[in-house]
DNA sequence: AATGAATGAGGCTTCATTCAT
DNA sequence: CATGAATGAAGCCTCATTCAT
């Protein structure tokens, strides 16, 4: 009711999108503190002031905490599909590797923390809907993974002889293992050092995985 | 130490089980409402209801609820430390593999459970203390495997020329990370199923680190 | 259960004796607690661990918590009586003052606590069995301080043309106004400190009620 | 400080009175209760209904039970220093004197019960934060007398040759007791009885420290 | 006589959610 | 659209009291 819904009252587009800003505000605000304090320890409140905004405006744009939640899963399955879509145009599987396994502690704006994807799969073992979300996002993500070895050179003449979607399966599974070890390192730890430590263990897991005792091992 | 229990000293151990079970009986009621709500949604009241006793007893065995988050991170460490020990004993390292890989889900009586682990870490990423147990456990784990592998005739000659720490580190990671997907399992999986994949995925790593090029692979 | 009651438990008297004890031990012990916490925040266990009891135990000797509280009053008034009479035996009304002024922190054992007197009055104004008793003590000792006074050769002249039973009154509102003041003193005074405290104004009273301008003031 | 406090200026007061005006409401109700039932036994419940309001709303102006007491005991301070004022500005000591020994018990609206300051009394000799403030108020309202004292006439030459401060520590001795003795007397007792009692003991009290004998009492 | 484990009602406090403005 | 006061259910915890031993 103030000037400037009066002004842009019938105006369909400035609608809109102050909504989808309005949406990521409260995501944004809300992925902070659900990292800091887990999802049922932080509070509306909690949400609205890293936010800056008034409780009940979060009530405009979410039912209630529940669609919050569902909603940075949502947003998460979407996150981990730009940085799946990165990894597939990296020239090399071992690039590739690399974007996978740097993700959550690399970005500029950090949108995958590890404290809170470990709290969403906590979550997905209570939670049916965030559980196919997640399960969702891990196929889609395997399969993509799945696509990349099977494409590439190495991928032909894997370890072990293993087919392209077991080593897939190794390769997140181990992902998911050092995302769970990274909430366990304290707090001072750099992004640099924790960024450091994936790609080791990425450029291990690759050597492993896809360099054959045949061929020289240059890394 | 007066008449009483010089009298009645056969009695006196009664007097102290009491204690030691009810700490258990509580701690055993509040894993199964832990792995099914999760700590924070957990009340009081579930544990006491789902151990079948008032909710006031528990506060004569635990300072606070905070308290039983605690005991029950301890007591996973020891039950961790006990799979490690049994691990440790088994013949083969394959066979000492399969032990750490399926301890959580194929007890008799499961007392890790994965749902519980995962929140474990969760909770781990914002309670130091917490914090500081479970990695505790994971060095112990970690240094126990470590040796395992330095001892084992396929230890000496691994997979990409790794060494036993570096190893050590890859499996525990695919542990970690095969658990969180655990949690992502529909409950209609049955324990026999859950243990069959976790067995193929411990083989397939196995083989992996192990089995080097030059020896036929059978398994 | 101990030897005591075990050699003597079929003699009568040590069976009266011991109940006497209890009551008296635990009085005591309530005592130390009242004057700390207060009434309502001290618990039965408080009490209990003060005396070096159980919890139970207490419930043979009192009904409730109530009844301690009750009891306590109670004592409290035979206490006060006692102090009366000894204030009665001295030899002059100056002394008798100093009793009646000093009676509440100069006790070898303190049970006159000026914070369990001045929770007396609070708990009094609730509770009519307590208003009750302790009207009936103020009453008492009223009306023995007006008798002393009124025996006393400075009871006949006193200042201001007043009566004994008004003397009395403005006596007996000082010390009350006195005990009133000493809970607000830092717990770092020494008995010593409050008790020559209270003397100074006890004769300072003295003084302005008994020594008439006439005569010369020694004291 | 945003555009609608520019637009609706004016209504900029009513913004700032709510607060105030709820912490009012609250601490009348809170009064209520704990002079009917003492800080320790009214329940958050009590003073939520007596406000005629919801127990969470306590909490917004609130942060907990003990910050109700506090600013009970600040609220005490301010209502006494204008009974202070008041006192000071009467033309005559003996009227000053009326209005300090009648405060608590003719208010229109009573906001100084001899209840609750026997309780604030029985709490300062527990929380130090109380026994701070009591203890300032105490000595402020002290000073003031002793100042009312010094400047009177009748002051110069009192009874016992007392100095103005000793003087006004008797008279607050008297009055603390006298207050005590309040919370002992029959609810079905009137205000004017109550005031009528305080006046004989004010006049009484003025008699005896300030009509020197060399003048004749007419009073 | 004595213990202390056990109960459960009740108190303090938080927080998701609503709604008048 | 936005605020934040208001509600009340629910959670944590304490404690008076009971009772089997």
């Amino acid at each position: 009711m103030n000037e400037r819904s009066f002004i842009f009252g019938a105006m369909s587009q400035p609608q809109l999108e102050p909504t989808l800003d309005r949406r990521a505000q409260i995501l944004d605000a809300a992925l902070v503190c659900f990292a800091h304090r887990g999802f049922h320890q932080t509070s509306m409140h909690d949400i609205s002031a890293e936010a800056g905004i008034s409780v009940g405006l979060i009530y405009r744009y979410f039912a209630n905490k529940e669609a919050v939640i569902s909603a940075m899963a949502d947003r998460h399955k979407n996150e981990i599909q730009e940085v799946l879509e990165r990894a597939r145009q990296a020239p090399t599987l071992l690039e590739s590797l690399e974007i996978l396994f740097t993700a959550h502690c690399c970005e500029n704006s950090p949108k995958v923390l590890s404290a809170f994807v470990v709290d969403l799969y906590a979550e997905a073992s209570r939670n049916p809907q965030v559980a196919n979300l997640v399960r969702d996002v891990l196929q889609t993500s395997m399969d993509g993974v799945t696509d990349l070895i099977a494409r590439s050179p190495e991928g032909k003449n894997a370890a072990g002889g293993l087919a392209p979607n077991e080593l897939s399966e190794l390769i997140f599974a181990v992902a998911r293992g050092m995302l769970m070890r990274d909430v366990l390192q304290p707090q001072e730890m750099t992004e640099a050092e924790r960024r450091a430590r994936q790609l080791e263990v990425t450029r291990r897991l690759w050597r492993l995985l896809f360099k054959t005792e045949t061929e020289p091992a240059y890394a």
